[in-house]
DNA sequence: CGTGTGACGCGAG
DNA sequence: CCTCGCGCCACAC
């Protein structure tokens, strides 16, 4: 056949990236985050990181948004889009922020998606 | 089907 | 450690 687009080598081909990434991101366990980035290498498109951003704008209640987080273990949203609600979520599971408002990734990322 | 867009990432300076 | 700039890529129009 001719797949007129590329697909995914992975059993989740019908599935459309942006699900393919709530479905990933409703893996990570309560009081633990992920980056832009892991998500979107997990899922085969390491260049793709903005998109799971975008996704993440417009997604479904239940995926828990607020544990996705930048590269630097920083809120990438903006103080009026909602950056105060994704810090009380986090910091409400147990989630610790430094000083300059940072995770650290290697205490509360999650690698296990 | 070309173009714009963004909750990113990373290398350089 | 910080800032700046450019590449990325799925998706809506």
């Amino acid at each position: 056949m001719k797949p007129k687009r590329r697909v995914p080598a992975d059993s989740s081909e019908s599935l459309t990236f942006f699900a393919r990434v709530y479905a990933l991101v409703r893996k990570t366990p309560r009081g633990r985050v992920v980056t832009y980035g892991q998500v979107a290498r997990a899922l085969g498109a390491p260049g793709a990181a903005r998109t799971v951003g975008w996704a993440m704008r417009v997604c479904p209640d239940q995926v828990p948004w607020h544990r996705v987080v930048n590269a630097r273990g920083e809120i990438s949203l903006r103080p009026a889009t909602g950056y105060h609600e994704q810090r009380v979520r986090l910091k409400a599971e147990g989630v610790r922020f430094d000083r300059a408002g940072r995770i650290d990734l290697n205490k509360y990322g999650f690698g296990g998606i």
